[in-house]
DNA sequence: TTATTTACTACTAATTCGCTAGTATTGGTA
DNA sequence: TACCAATACTAGCGAATTAGTAGTAAATAA
């Protein structure tokens, strides 16, 4: 049970357009190279990111990447699921169908009420909580914003 | 991020050695029966269960599977972080070293947070809850035990 | 001593993961 | 209009992992 690339990179490019310096789009190949991430791979993960509407993409000349809505207004939830595919423990808690067990499965109830833990948890960071955290250790003072 | 299908299996078995309807040990043949599980992949995965100590296996006719401790001092973290391999979202979490990033990262803290918050609530779960649970759903007077 | 059961080891088919590569398309700029 | 910079899309692929299968060895009760 590891999260994959898709999900931590796909963290870590949402907090780096959270982050940007300078106004204005930010590059995909300047996140590439910021974060030692290939750009072509990051460009696969932010596909799934602007389907869900997290990001707006400007191409051309001075083109890039820029947050659809405030990081206050974005979860985690809601960057980690669509790149894990539907973030789901088991498959028959989203499709009951899928094992003919499951209405009397003591054990489907269990990783349902986990996968629920799971998904609210991440609901309740935004990709904020991530900025100032990012900037807390940054600033080096041995601060830490505990969550 | 599944879980693996030894983790599930490997709850389902510890289940069904909770239940045994007759005393004495529990062959693995029957349980593989009841829950239509292949026989040689249980006896791969019960030997990690046996190794920590949550079962007792005696060989030879009338051998089988017992509970090594009552179900109620065995929680479904003692079941799962050995069939998962040390539960473990993301391989900094357990070795800081396996990531050049891991002190200044931000999201490491968040995954860190989120797996102690899995493995605490795995531990909050104890087998005679999963056995509890289960004879309430066969008693299938609508009854269910919420977790 | 034989039948029954766990214990151990090796292999393997299928799937998933983590990318790489190449091309197409769009849009700003000169 | 021509060109360049950037995203968009599609295909493929090597390595690792998963989910088993298969066969043999060892222990033990009867």
């Amino acid at each position: 049970m590891k999260l994959s690339t898709r999900s931590r990179y796909g963290v870590r490019l949402m907090l780096a357009l959270g982050t940007g310096e300078k106004p204005g789009p930010t590059l995909l190949k300047d996140v590439a190279r910021r974060e030692q991430i290939s750009e072509k791979y990051l460009s696969q993960i932010i596909i799934h990111l602007k389907a869900k509407g997290l990001v707006h993409a400007s191409r051309g000349a001075h083109g890039g990447y820029e947050l659809a809505r405030p990081a206050a207004e974005i979860t985690l939830r809601e960057i980690v699921e669509p790149l894990e595919g539907d973030l789901c423990l088991v498959d028959c808690i989203l499709r009951p169908a899928s094992c003919t067990r499951s209405a009397t499965c003591a054990t489907r109830d269990v990783w349902g009420a986990m996968n629920t833990m799971i998904l609210d948890y991440l609901d309740t960071i935004t990709l904020e909580d991530l900025v100032r955290k990012h900037r807390g250790k940054l600033g080096d003072a041995g601060i830490d914003f505990a969550i």
